[in-house]
DNA sequence: CTAATTTGCGTACGGCGTACCCAAATGTAG
DNA sequence: CTACATTTGGGTACGCCGTACGCAAATTAG
C-alpha cells in the first residue's frame, strides 16, 4: 500500500466512480476496456484465488492488457476494491420479497442475505477496511430496513441503531466463521489438522485447572454448526429488538422467538 | 504476504510460541533479544504508525538490529501478529471484578472491555484475519464468561453460543466504528471532509425518490455518538439473552434493560 | 491535411517478506 | 587451554507489489 496522492482527492474520485456515469471524451481513441469489465474480472479473480493473490498485474493479465492500462479507468487499487464491494452488496431477492412481511421476517432476511453474501465472497470483509465509500447499493439495503421499521414507534435514532446493530452482529459473526472456515482453504490447513495441532496444548490447559468452567463443559458443547450458531445469535438479537418494540407500543414482551424451548415460559 | 512454507508447520510453530516456554539451547551465543521485546516493539510501532506501516524491517529498526535477526525468534510475520494479538487480548480488571455480579453485569463488562481494547489498538481487528491460534489469554476470557453463565439452566451449546454471539456483536460493531473513525486519521481525510465530499451525491440520491424512507428521516437520526450506539445495541442483545434465560427458568421476561425510554439512539 | 487529445503500456523506483549463507560468539569435550 | 559443535546476527538477493512517468499509436476536430 503506497497510498500518498491526496487522500481527499482519492475519495472524491471514488465517489465519482460509484455515482457518476462519466461521459466519454470525444477526442482520443476509444477505450478498449470498461470499468465494469475490470471490476468483474477482479471479483472473479478474488473469488478464485483469494484476495491475497489479487494484484493489479493479475487483474490486467486476466483481461489481456498491460498492468498500467487499468490506471486509465481506476485511480488505484483502493478504489477498485471499493467498486468490487458496491457491485456485490446489493440486496438479494429474499430481502425485497420479505420487505412487507413484518419487521422480524424482514430483519431475518436481511441478516441471512448478508451472511450468505459474505460467505460467498469471504474476501469482502477484508476489502472493506478502508473508509467506506457509500455507494448506491449499500444505501438500497439500508432503505429497505428503515422502510420496514416504520410504524413501530421507534425514534429515528433508534431505527438507525437497529441497522447498525444488525449489521454489526452479522459482520462480526461471519468474520469469526471465515476465520476458522475459509482461512482453512487459503492456508491449506484442514480443520482436522488445526484441531489435532491444538489438541495437546488444549488438553494440558484443561487439566491445568486454570479453566475449570470450560473443562466442565461436555464434548458436545462445541458441536453446533456455524449455521446453527448464527441462528441462535440472530434469534437472541431479534428477541432483544422485540422487547424494545413492544415497550414502545406498551405491549408486554413475548417469549423467545423461533426458539423451540421445551420449557417455554412466556408473559 | 508471501506465506508458503508448509502452513501446517507454520501453525505448529505459532502454537509452540504461544504456549511453550521454549528452553534455551546450551551451545551458541546468548540471544541479544527476547520474544517479548520484539512483540512489545511491534505493538508500540503498530499503535504509533498503524498496521499498514508495520514491517519486519521497521520492527527490527526499532530494536536496533538487522531485519533478518527477527527470524531467529519468530518464524514469520504472521506468527508475530498472532503473538501481538494474544499479548493484548487478556481480560481487563473490570471483567474480573464483574465476574460474580450476575450475568448481565458480567457480559456488559466483557463487551465494554473488548470494545475499549479494540479502540485502543484499532489494528487488532485487521491482524486477526489469519486462522486464529488460540492462546492462553483468549481462553481466559472465554473461561470467565462460561463460569458466569453457570446455573442459568443453559445447555453447554447455548453457553458457547452466547460467547460467540457477544463477541460477534462487539467485533462487528467496533469494525464499523473503526471504519469511519480511525481510518480518518490514517488517510488524513477528516470527518468533515468525508461528509462534505459525500454531501452532493447524497442530496441528489435523497431527492431522486429512490430512498423515500431514508429521506423521511430527520437530520438528528444520525446524531448519536458511537458510544451511544454501542450501548443501544448491547442493551438489545442482552435483552434478548434475558428472554432466553428467563424462559429456561420459567420466569416471565422483563421489559427492556438499561433502556432509559426516549433518549436511546443509533449513529 | 495538421493539431489536439486520449489510450495502451513499457520501464523504473522504492518497499515488502524472507531464503540463503557466512562470520562471530558461545558452549562443551578432550 | 585448545578444538569443535552449535547458535546468533545480519548482509545480500530474489521475486513480488503499487504505481509515477513518459512516449508511441489511435482518434477526432478544425
Amino acid at each position: 500500500m503506497t497510498t500518498d496522492p491526496t487522500p481527499a482527492e482519492q475519495l472524491r474520485r471514488s465517489i465519482d466512480l460509484l455515482w457518476g456515469p462519466s461521459e466519454r471524451p470525444a477526442r482520443g481513441p476509444k477505450p478498449s476496456l470498461t470499468l465494469d469489465r475490470i471490476v468483474e474480472a477482479a471479483i472473479a479473480a478474488a473469488d478464485r484465488d483469494g484476495i491475497g493473490a489479487l494484484s493489479m498485474r493479475r487483474v490486467a493479465g486476466e483481461l489481456g492488457v498491460g498492468a498500467m492500462s487499468l490506471y486509465r479507468y481506476v485511480p488505484g487499487k483502493a478504489e477498485l476494491l471499493a467498486l468490487m464491494l458496491d457491485r456485490l452488496i446489493l440486496p438479494g431477492e429474499d430481502v425485497t420479497q420479505a420487505a412487507d412481511k413484518g419487521w422480524r421476517e424482514l430483519l431475518e432476511a436481511v441478516a441471512r442475505d448478508s451472511y450468505r453474501l459474505y460467505l460467498r465472497h469471504p474476501w469482502l470483509l477484508r476489502v472493506n477496511w478502508t473508509r467506506p465509500v457509500m455507494g448506491p447499493n449499500s444505501l438500497a439495503g439500508v432503505e429497505i430496513v428503515i422502510a420496514g421499521l416504520a410504524g413501530l414507534g421507534l425514534t429515528d435514532q433508534e431505527q438507525i441503531g437497529v441497522v447498525i446493530t444488525l449489521d454489526g452482529f452479522v459482520t462480526g459473526f461471519v468474520r469469526q466463521r471465515i476465520l476458522y472456515d475459509a482461512a482453512a482453504e487459503e492456508t491449506g490447513v484442514s480443520d482436522e489438522e488445526f484441531w489435532s495441532q491444538h489438541h495437546p496444548v488444549l488438553v494440558r490447559a484443561m487439566e491445568s485447572g486454570n479453566y475449570p468452567a470450560m473443562a466442565a463443559l461436555s464434548a458436545e458443547a462445541y458441536d453446533a454448526s456455524w449455521d446453527e450458531s448464527f441462528d441462535f445469535g440472530l434469534d437472541r438479537l431479534l428477541d432483544g429488538f422485540a422487547v424494545l418494540f413492544a415497550a414502545r407500543r406498551g405491549i408486554p414482551p413475548p417469549g423467545p422467538g423461533e426458539t423451540r424451548a421445551e420449557d417455554q415460559g412466556g408473559a
